[in-house]
DNA sequence: AACAATTAAATTGCGCACAACTTAATTGTG
DNA sequence: CACAATTAAGTTGTGCGCAATTTAATTGTT
């Protein structure tokens, strides 16, 4: 068969498989907090920018609200964060992190430390990685 | 807040990205094969090896049979495949391609060079990229 | 030969991810 | 002001991806 046509030469399922690799080494930390990997980005950009709305946190994450509105409504179900249409503009759904979902941060503190351990990597490889992937997703949306 | 819960010091976030970004790419070209992603890989494991059974494409493409299964019956609806228990073991199936099947190889060849294109990057920082990944990939898998 | 242990797929259930569409609110324009 | 266009979020439907369990066949052990 034609060589380019052969997994091994694949470049993109290499990345694929990190991404997949990568996420299934948050599953059972993350599971100690009660979290998916797709919460725990939500959660990242609530703590560091407080109040957001759905389509502030997709825009960050790249996830839509068919993706998110499901998952914020798991995370208030779970007392993390309440949803709340804006006064001012009532097309918007705020959300805000709840105590509980404030409190949950000091819990996540340890997590990317435990990540870095079990994906024992250098932090020269790790850096080079996030660099060159970066570049890539940066050269790729240029084309957009 | 702490500087190593804010979403740009994350790692795998631009990894998680990375791999939905190109898995974008695929999408539109993979489309006009009327194929997914998962489903194109699946493909390319048969394309390469011939006959497989569901657990020999499960370990080369890292899935499993809760994965597989739906998978590969939609690609027998499709009559791309044939799925058939062995008869000197009834527990294994035995994973072929039909004539149509081996027909859409041809349709195939041409998507490594537009993804290429559609990815945009130099083919250096793709060897580079695809070098790091499986670098990254063995590393974690040692410490399995 | 009998039966426990193992193995291969399938099934069930949950949570994304995304396309396509809908609903409702707001904004822009004549 | 009226109404078309736009915008934000929600809804629907499809297809993974994986954990946990089930089913059925095979293998190992006594």
């Amino acid at each position: 068969m034609s060589e380019n046509l052969k997994l091994e030469n694949q470049v993109c399922f290499p990345i694929y498989n990190l991404a997949k690799e990568v996420i299934g080494q948050y599953r059972p930390i993350l599971a100690e907090l009660d979290l998916t990997y797709s919460q725990y980005l939500v959660m990242l950009v609530l703590w560091e920018k407080g109040e957001q709305n759905v389509s502030e946190i997709g825009s960050q994450l790249n996830l839509d609200s068919g993706t998110l509105t499901p998952l914020l409504k798991r995370l208030e179900l779970k007392k993390l964060i309440e949803r709340k249409r804006k006064a001012s503009d009532e097309r918007v759904v705020s959300i805000t992190l709840t105590k509980e979902g404030k409190e949950k941060q000091a819990l996540a503190e340890c997590i990317p430390t435990k990540i870095a351990e079990a994906l024992n990597i250098s932090t020269e490889d790790l850096i080079e990685l996030k660099t060159l992937v970066e570049k890539i997703v940066t050269q790729i949306n240029k084309t957009k």
